[in-house]
This record gives C-alpha cells, structure tokens and sequence, in this order.
DNA sequence: TTGAAATTGAATGTTAATTTCAATACGCTG
DNA sequence: CAGCGTATTGAAATTAACATTCAATTTCAA
C-alpha cells in the first residue's frame, strides 16, 4: 500500500483536532494523491467515484480543504477561474498554457529575493504571491503557427 | 473639458468598428478617467449614476469590457475575486494589502528579464503574466502588531 | 453497546459574471 | 428631417463556481 506517509499524516491532523476518521477521506485522499499535477475536486470526484460510487462532491470538496488546512494539498486557482489541487510542496510558481491547458511549475530564487527588495521598498510585508506566466508551450506554439 | 485624447481615442475605436457613439459610453469613460487605482463596475456604476441615474450596471459592466477592447482600461482579477479595472499604461505588477485592499503598483526590468530566461529554458512563449504579492501594507502591518 | 459529536450528501443558497430580450436610440439615407 | 435598419440599453433571468444547510448516518470513547 502506498502513500503511507501522507495517510499518516492525515491521521495526525485529524486526531489533532478532534475529527474522525472516515472511508470518504481516506478514499479521497487515496485519488488525490494517485492523481498528477493539477487537478479539479470534481476531477477528484470523478476518479474516486470509480471505486466508491456513493462519495458525493460535496464530500470531495470539503476534503480537499481539509488537506490543504493538514498541510497535504495546496489551492490554485488559475485564469480560467477553477480552483485546482497541488500536492503539497516546495514553493514554486507556474507556466500555463492558455491552448492546452499545461501547466509547467517553475523556481527561481532569483526572483524571490528581488521581490522582496521591492516590498522592502514599499515597507510591505509579504505573506504570500503568485507569479504565472500564460502562454502557449512548445508544442502548442508550434501548432498555433501552422 | 479634459480627458480628451481617451474621448478622441474612444471615437476612433467606434468608428472603425461600426458601433455607436452614445451618452452612455461618455459618460461611462468620464467617470471610469475620473476615478483613481483600481476600481470594479459596481463603483464605476455608483459614481456615473451620480450624474446619469438611468445608465444600468449592465452598460457599465458592457462598455469596460469595450474600454479594454479599445486600448483605454485593463481588467485585473486579484485574489478577493471582483473583477477591476484600471486605465491602461505600462506594464507592471501589483502589491495588494490583504488588510486594507490597498494596491500598490510596482515594475521590474530585472524580474521581467529573468522571467524570460525562464520562459525560454521551457520552450515557452509567455504571452502575458500576473505578478502578485499579497500580504500587508505599512499601516496595516503595524496595526496588525499591535 | 450506547450516545454525543462529527460527517455525509442532496438540496439549497450565494456571489459575481454574463446573457436575454423587448423597448429605445443612433445615425445613415433619401 | 423623416424613415428605417442596426446597435444599444437595462431590467430581469441565467450561468458558473463556490459555499452552506440540515436531516440522516457514522464514528469512537466510555
């Protein structure tokens, strides 16, 4: 059985805070994590609909906030106005493809430290950002110039 | 009368696209160019009403969509989910106080340098951006410590 | 096993954006 | 300057995504 870490994890949380421990979001989790890159909760849905029929979205919906609150999973939303699901990581910023919807993740310290020059210079204090590049990827640039 | 390059400007784009020139697009500029920072349809609606009391919220919202279409606004969608608009310029990023909704605007050779190297190391070709910091303006973060 | 408390999920509510459609205004054309 | 085709207007309805409600069900500690 994989993902035992995570599982872990979610167990913790939840005794933390006096919730319980239930199939619907070990299932969920289950999807969630088998699932790559950047993903819908009706995504989710639909995938953990495959093995247990009866979990409904709002199920899945709530879930996925409670991993986020657990440190396991963490929101996006990009220009296309739908919330989307990340496993839980590094910090990193984002490339996505307007034509096929790819998203790229990307890192640069480089920019990290300049931007906080630039809220030094305005005496705010940073708590979080977003920084996306939208355009076509490779393969749809091609396509696009055809 | 002032603003009257945007009203030249606006005139052009009717023009040469068949639409028609109306009160209520004059106004909606007027009161859009009057209007400072960021500001979302609602207030563009309240503050024309002032003058115009008929002009509806759907022409408001109808003719910024069109003041974007023509060059003069650009729409921003930060974090909170309301749709603004600002009087189109060049290109720069955001600091948005999370407190107070303040929204500083800042630009940087340097980030828009290295974000192109980015671009190109993934074979991207980045057609626009959003770079947002989110956190606590000056005044804020001191209230906050308090 | 039992019962208080948390969870589930269908249905409903919310919020902001967007579209519909009948009435009206614009601005050529004659 | 009157007529007329087309664009515009604005109230109301619709959509889309997120969020909440509540009765029924499940969990888990004692």
């Amino acid at each position: 059985m994989s993902h035992e870490v995570e599982k872990r994890s979610l167990s913790q949380y939840l005794e933390e805070h006096n919730l319980k421990h239930t199939k619907q979001r070990e299932a969920i989790l289950a999807a969630f994590l088998e699932a790559t890159g950047h993903i819908t909760s009706e995504e989710i849905h639909t995938r953990v609909r495959a093995d247990h029929p009866n979990i409904g979205y709002t199920t899945v919906y709530r879930t996925m906030k409670l991993l986020c609150d657990a440190g396991l999973a963490s929101e996006r939303r990009f220009d296309d106005g739908v919330t989307r699901y990340e496993i839980e990581q590094e910090h990193h910023d984002h490339l996505v493809c307007l034509r096929c919807g790819k998203i790229i993740e990307f890192e640069c310290a480089m920019i990290e430290k300049t931007q906080m020059e630039i809220a030094d210079r305005y005496q705010f204090r940073v708590l979080r950002h977003r920084h996306e590049l939208y355009g076509h990827c490779d393969a749809c640039a091609e396509e696009v110039s055809k």
